[in-house]
DNA sequence: ACAAAAGTGTTAAACTTACACCCATGC
DNA sequence: GCATGGGTGTAAGTTTAACACTTTTGT
């Protein structure tokens, strides 16, 4: 880096003589909501090389949040997302890049911070920031190293159900609350919360924020963070959805992708015109999926000239 | 907030004996790119009540960007962005909220994070993380309160060209690179930077930094921030035009409006096509601006149905 | 009169939406 | 044969882009 501007001896001086640490400071956390689309992976029941279901059927795919157990204080036995401190020396982004890799073994993923909660009282050790990320991952790899990772992790189906519940709208000011209900799930284990989004407007200007009002085994804030991270999802789905491909393996079926966008949208698309939207995004490769039931289809690959830019 | 989860007397012994202070703590900052767009205010020449331009002329409106001279080590003499450290006990939004009304007097703008700066030698007094917001303020309304305020703060016209330096793809890896030239002029007052942006693509995730390769008279990595800022102002211009209004006064002329638009994307738009696209988000007043030599233009307002929602 | 801005109308092209329809496969 | 998913065509409606044109004012 050219700077013209340069340290003097008086500088230097005060720099010494100056001391960060007489200040309060916090300690600064990432927490990882870490996406992924699978299948539920239901026990085969012996005997039979597919599940009870209909043989033609592609296998539901859902949306998946990781959540570690707790196994020590505070919210011990809670599920929480994953995450960690940072450390000195360390970028916030760094940090949660090395956290991803602690906890999932996965080096490659989208990572993209979505928040940053520091109420006082959000975490009972003290001033703690946390720095939520998202993180997309494409389940398929996930699912091949699976079996090497032994915490108290676990891949939790995850709904969130929204409900407007008043709208107050006059000349320069605006009130707008909605109920966002949040269901996790994981074999016999199910968590839930409810988050109330409150957008003020004062002046025209938006204040959007988050309260938990309901909460059953999720540890700390992270209630809200979840719903927070998984809005931001939904929201860059909807306005450009180059980010859905972060889920996606290399290749793919069409259907497969607009699988993807369903279940984070939460509503079906038409095929004819997703296809079509999809068409410069994507270009066919040699691979064809057979022995399904039905007409084998073509995989996809994304297509690099429109996707980098 | 409602939990199932209460604390155990073991917990509470446990958090008795938690020292967070053991270990290492950044200090948390938070950095202002406060926006406005707003006239020039030449003098005006004694014996003329307009400068000498063609008097129907609309008076050039230019974007700008608070910026402070710093009084102290590091960066004396520097301008940078104002901002301040979080205090304990004070969420960052509610920082960035305190820092604006104390630099700026103004209560009422439209704040939102766009960036976490954490890299370590990025403020030589020690680990300071800089969450970095973005505050749009109705220059209009800040005019009439400039005068109250003394310190060594002042509007810079912003100017920002985008090259692209490099662009490499390849099937499953790119790299592309775009170089950022940021000019800031306040009166005889010039700064510059250059800014490296560096997306890279590793197995199709997409991956940007900043590093700044040149830089003139402004603190900190703050060119950076500045660039970021901005980039983040232009980006959801182009993607929901919304924000833009965060820049306008209650009440405004359609041309002002487009103008606004423009400034901030960098390129001109068409006049009647930018008006149907309006249609829907401003209402008409009873207001007109007569006197300016030209057919008098009708005043709008935001329409509240559509933008509060 | 005229320069400058305010504001409207028209057309072709592009995209979106909705629906109907055919294709290919494994059992 | 048939259920299931794979894949295409088409017509109506909507939005966008480009350009031409009219209106209204202060000096």
């Amino acid at each position: 880096m050219i700077q013209t501007y340069r340290m003097t001896e008086e500088e230097k001086q005060y720099l010494e003589k100056y001391d960060v640490t007489k200040y309060d400071r916090p300690s600064i956390a990432t927490d990882m909501a870490v996406f992924s689309i699978m299948g539920d992976e239901k026990a085969i029941e012996p005997g039979k090389n597919r599940s009870a279901e209909n043989y033609r059927k592609i296998p539901e795919q859902k949306m998946k949040i990781l959540l570690i157990q707790r196994g020590n204080y505070p919210y011990k036995d809670c599920f929480a997302l994953p995450g960690g401190f940072c450390k000195k020396g360390e970028d916030v982004h760094e940090t949660a890049k090395r956290e991803l890799y602690e906890e999932t073994n996965v080096k490659n993923a989208y990572l993209q911070p979505v928040g940053i909660f520091g109420e006082t009282g959000r975490d009972p050790r003290g001033w703690i920031v946390s720095h939520t990320f998202m993180a997309l991952i494409d389940g398929t790899k996930y699912k091949l190293r699976a079996g090497t990772d032994a915490w108290e992790a676990h891949w939790f189906n995850i709904k969130l159900e929204k409900k407007e519940i008043q709208k107050n709208l006059q000349e320069d000011s605006a009130l707008i609350m909605n109920e966002y209900s949040l269901q996790l799930q994981y074999e016999a284990i199910e968590l839930s919360a409810v988050v109330v989004e409150k957008k003020k407007f004062e002046h025209y200007h938006e204040q959007v924020s988050y309260e938990i009002t309901e909460c059953q085994g999720i540890g700390f804030d992270h209630a809200k963070l979840i719903v927070y991270a998984f809005l931001a999802l939904q929201k860059q789905t909807e306005q450009d959805g180059k980010i859905v491909f972060d889920l996606m393996p290399e290749s793919f079926t069409l259907t497969e992708l607009q699988k993807a966008f369903e279940i984070i949208l939460g509503y079906s698309l038409l095929t004819a015109n997703f296809r079509r939207k999809m068409a410069d995004y994507v270009i066919e490769t040699e691979e064809i999926v057979e022995g399904a039931g039905h007409r084998p289809a073509k995989k996809f690959k994304r297509n690099v000239e429109n996707f980098y830019r």
